[in-house]
DNA sequence: GCAATTTCTGATAACGTTATCAGAAATCTA
DNA sequence: TAGATTTCTGATAACGTTATCAGAAATTGC
């Protein structure tokens, strides 16, 4: 038995102890390791064996040093104060890549910090990633053209303004928005407001708040019907039902509320109980978005809904495609949302 | 300017290019990376003038290929069915964790998958993680027992039976269920119905399923009240509904429900409104656990509450705090909930 | 049966860093 | 001012792996 690392309680063998043992080279073993031609059978089957004995397994971090990639994807989810997160919607995001990372073998970092253009860099040039996953990636994002400029292989989840050339995933909001009046038209509705994100997005010109505008504008004008509309805030519950009070003050006509997010449709049902309105019986509400709390919400909240799990598998096995293959030609993939009709949406009556 | 890596579109500059251009050696360029003693300052500052001007990053995997540690923590939650997950309450945990580490300079990897033991050593072995914290601890964990065995770092959140010598950092289960029947018998409550969790949680030992007995146990006999509970599946809103009506159907008189999850509490507050029951006028419903949706839900749910992010934040603390010395003594912490009054709970009309 | 080819194996170098050591230069001590 | 000490720097080896090359052994071709 060859000698231990004396630093470890257990005992960590290197290729050279496994070469003693099965009396061969460190080549030798190197070449059976990773499968390559040319080795007798016998030789492989004795280094095998001097392998499970040993309980060997390579060091990762020699592996990585001598070929070049790391194999670890990061992805990054930019979070202004982490400890203040609330909204919980997003680990499909990261189970999701986690899942499809662990069956193309590659490792899956998980970055909430906010990143300066140097740490982003620095990610790559440390060999530390091979390529990132954005989340919450704006119409003009930095991280995008900094890492475009570099040449610094990356996906979003979302997309920017400029997508030529880039690879990216992403919900359509757009038909959302279009899928949302459809329903509700059907079900006879004319007069529907509009719940969306906050100025603040559209501002920073995230992709949601833009592109669901746009999908509105295409709705107002598919069914000639007017605007009503609010920007609200999605820090919670509280949000949507103060907005949809202020809506209603302005115009009590309306017989349905669309919002983009789960927590400020369960707001806008309970404004609509406070004004006496039964839901769904005398108003409508339908949800965009995702999440478990579309049953927990009374009435069950009806949704446009995507499955984020799906969307960052999908994402995930883009980066490992890329990679593995340095000329392909970028992805680019729009996803729309499922509509399930669970009790907060009727016809009018 | 040095000669750049060919294969890159962009430069990969090494400690040599360093040293070529500011005219000093390896080890030199190597000192003034890692702050050590016995450099002139004129040296240093030439040196450091060089790395601003070549952006050159250490390449990672060589430092930790010559160190032995790979400055990383794996974050390992066990999910049998990763794109059937739909509860979504613990994304702070992954948050917590990354946060911490990143803060202390290590590197979070998150791990879904189902793994074997022999997966997990090789985790060790090969150098990948440094040490893991561990969800889902069962009381007589595998994991666990094999890492102990092993003489690997790992902190546990939850824990096992035996936690002689182990760190980790747990929910107070039994605190809480006390303090559940403490809020509501100070209310006037002694009628008090208990949705725990589910016979597979208590069959394959899991903690918070032991615990909240254990915990229901001494509440009982702390308040000299009668035992009214089911075991409930949390798959969703559906059996927290059917268990209420099925524990009403048998014992009527209940005037409060506890339950163990925020959407088994949803559903709970369904049926009590199917049958006729005003919440919180006439039954309140208390529920232990974690997330966003105690807002959504109508009426608010008054909770006993984690900061899962807190949770997890302090585990990864504690891992990092382990790996740097080595001697440290194991540390056991455990976190009670803090009472969140809203809207469902009353005091007995 | 001898050259040409194929199969197999090991020496050696390399990946990019840090640790060790030894020697040179500068500073201090008496 | 000579010796001792401190400060500074560079040569060299090492971490554990893979790639390249060359040479030995086995097989093939005519």
């Amino acid at each position: 038995m060859p000698k231990r690392n004396s630093k470890a309680i257990n005992p960590r063998f290197t290729i050279a102890d496994v070469a003693e043992v099965a009396g061969v080279s460190i080549p030798t073993v190197s070449r059976i390791l990773n499968n390559k031609e040319y080795v007798a059978d016998e030789t492989r089957d004795r280094v095998n064996e001097a392998i499970k004995q040993l309980g060997y397994v390579p060091h990762i971090q020699a592996q990585r040093l001598r070929g070049g990639a790391s194999r670890t994807i990061a992805l990054h989810y930019p979070v202004e104060s982490p400890h203040l997160l609330r909204n919980v919607v997003e680990i499909p995001y990261i189970v999701g890549a986690s899942a499809a990372a662990s069956e193309q073998e590659y490792f899956l970092n998980f970055l909430v910090s906010q990143l300066t253009p140097n740490t982003l860099l620095n990610m790559y040039r440390s060999n530390q990633v091979d390529g990132m996953i954005l989340l919450q990636v704006t119409l003009d994002d930095w991280r995008v053209n900094l890492l475009r400029e570099n040449g610094y292989p990356f996906v979003m989840i979302g997309r920017c303004a400029d997508i030529a050339n880039l690879s990216f995933i992403d919900l359509n909001f757009e038909a959302a928005v279009v899928s949302a009046f459809d329903h509700l038209v059907d079900l006879g509705h004319r007069e529907i407001g509009f719940l969306t994100y906050p100025p603040s997005w559209r501002n920073s010109k995230l992709g949601p708040a833009i592109r669901s505008l746009e999908g509105y504008e295409s709705a107002l004008q598919k069914y000639n019907v007017q605007p009503y509309y609010r920007e609200v805030e999605l820090r919670g519950v509280e949000d949507g039902f103060a907005a949809t009070h202020s809506l209603l003050e302005e115009f009590p006509q309306l017989t349905a509320i669309i919002t983009t997010n789960h927590l400020i449709a369960a707001g806008s049902i309970k404004a609509l109980t406070q004004r006496g309105y039964r839901v769904p019986e005398d108003r409508s509400v339908l949800a965009i978005g995702f999440g478990e709390i579309a049953n927990g919400i009374t009435p069950s909240l009806t949704a446009l809904e995507w499955s984020l799990y799906e969307v960052s598998y999908q994402a995930t096995l883009m980066m490992t495609e890329m990679l593995s293959q340095k000329d392909s030609l970028a992805q680019q993939i729009l996803v729309a949302p499922k509509l399930l009709i669970r009790e907060s949406t009727q016809a009018k009556t």
